[in-house]
DNA sequence: CGAAAATTTGACATGACTCAACTGGAGTGG
DNA sequence: CCACTCCAGTTGAGTCATGTCAAATTTTCG
């Protein structure tokens, strides 16, 4: 159940993991499955766990004033679940975060991850890496935002992140690009003629 | 000189810095400066230095198609300097770094970093809160940009940083903002009246 | 003072949104 | 197995926020 896990933290980090270190992070890291629909995170709630996705698929979103939801984020197998910002400093979360498709992760507690994982340093040196990731990620996410169109955006998706396409259905990508489900349907009828 | 460094330091970790800490960080970080319109990386470059501002303010940004320029980030004293994304991957940089106000700023070197700095576990601890607060932010300046109207990130940002209003014009912050001088210009006038 | 930069204003264009209607599955229950 | 509902996706018409372009005005600063 946690060979992929395992070998994600091999895939990230250049230390060697022991056999004891191992151990620890089957204690630690503890299956749970969520149905679709159903809430990992809610609204105010503050981001007690953190997980990582074994099989499944999940959005992170805010919902504004007109109750419209805005993705910000998509996760599936093998990708990271939780709101950062709550979880690290213990705040109420502005997010959601809730299951597209029933989802099998493994969990950590902020405790358990402070007294036992950091203890293993494959494990501090993988977190550094997810966090350069991320700072990464979101700098190109904001930048396209800032500096591209909506179609451009939208062909940079399908290249950089194929699979969202078929695991998610349009009005989500399009609320992950920040425009309504109409003008992406517009941009893709567009797109197929050109 | 580099008193505010080791404050800055000293405030975003909680381990102490040694005499000998502090002296292999006033060895290894060499104040520089720039004056108004010098270029500290320009795109296609790789980034070789990270510094931190003593004085001054710089600005971040992508130049489009059209030669638009697109501001992804203002930093002043106190903040740091350089694309993450180039000198962490060590790949050509898509973005250009000028100086907007005569700039003093301590540089090093990724070497260095790498084989002094990196042995202060202060320093580390502080990179560690540093990535973290950049992703935090760049969560929420990109959920800012899905979901808000370019009114409410104005005054968002008036709110936020203050600072950036009095030491960027305008069209900076309009940029920053991801709108044009014009809309700006509009959304002031109206505010004022209301 | 004079030039360059910053800011504002007006007229017009356009990309994206809103709202409403419609189509076409995919599931569900009687 | 049909009728029904739910959900995804598309389309059209009208509207609105923001962009574009050009020009005028104000400010900054050598």
């Amino acid at each position: 159940m946690h060979e992929s896990l395992i070998k994600y933290i091999k895939n990230h980090s250049k230390t060697q993991l022991t056999e004891h270190d191992v151990e620890v992070i089957k204690k630690t890291f503890i299956l749970k499955k969520l149905r679709k629909r159903q809430f990992f995170l809610q609204e105010g709630e503050v981001c007690k766990f953190y997980a990582f996705i074994v099989k499944g698929a999940t959005r992170q979103y805010s919902v504004d004033e007109n109750g419209v939801e805005h993705i910000i984020r998509l996760s599936i197998e093998n990708w990271w679940l939780g709101d950062r910002e709550s979880h690290i400093r213990s705040t109420p979360s502005v997010y959601n975060i809730d299951v597209w498709e029933d989802t099998d992760f493994l969990q950590v507690t902020k405790a358990d991850t402070l007294s036992q994982l950091h203890l293993i340093p494959a494990i501090n040196e993988m977190e550094r890496i997810l966090d350069e990731n991320y700072a990464i990620a979101s700098q190109k996410r904001l930048n396209a935002h800032i500096s591209w169109s909506a179609e451009k955006r939208y062909t940079d998706l399908v290249n950089t992140y194929p699979q969202f396409l078929q695991r998610f259905p349009l009005h989500i990508i399009a609320s992950y690009l920040g425009i309504t489900k109409e003008t992406l349907s517009r941009i893709r009828s567009n797109a197929v003629t050109k």
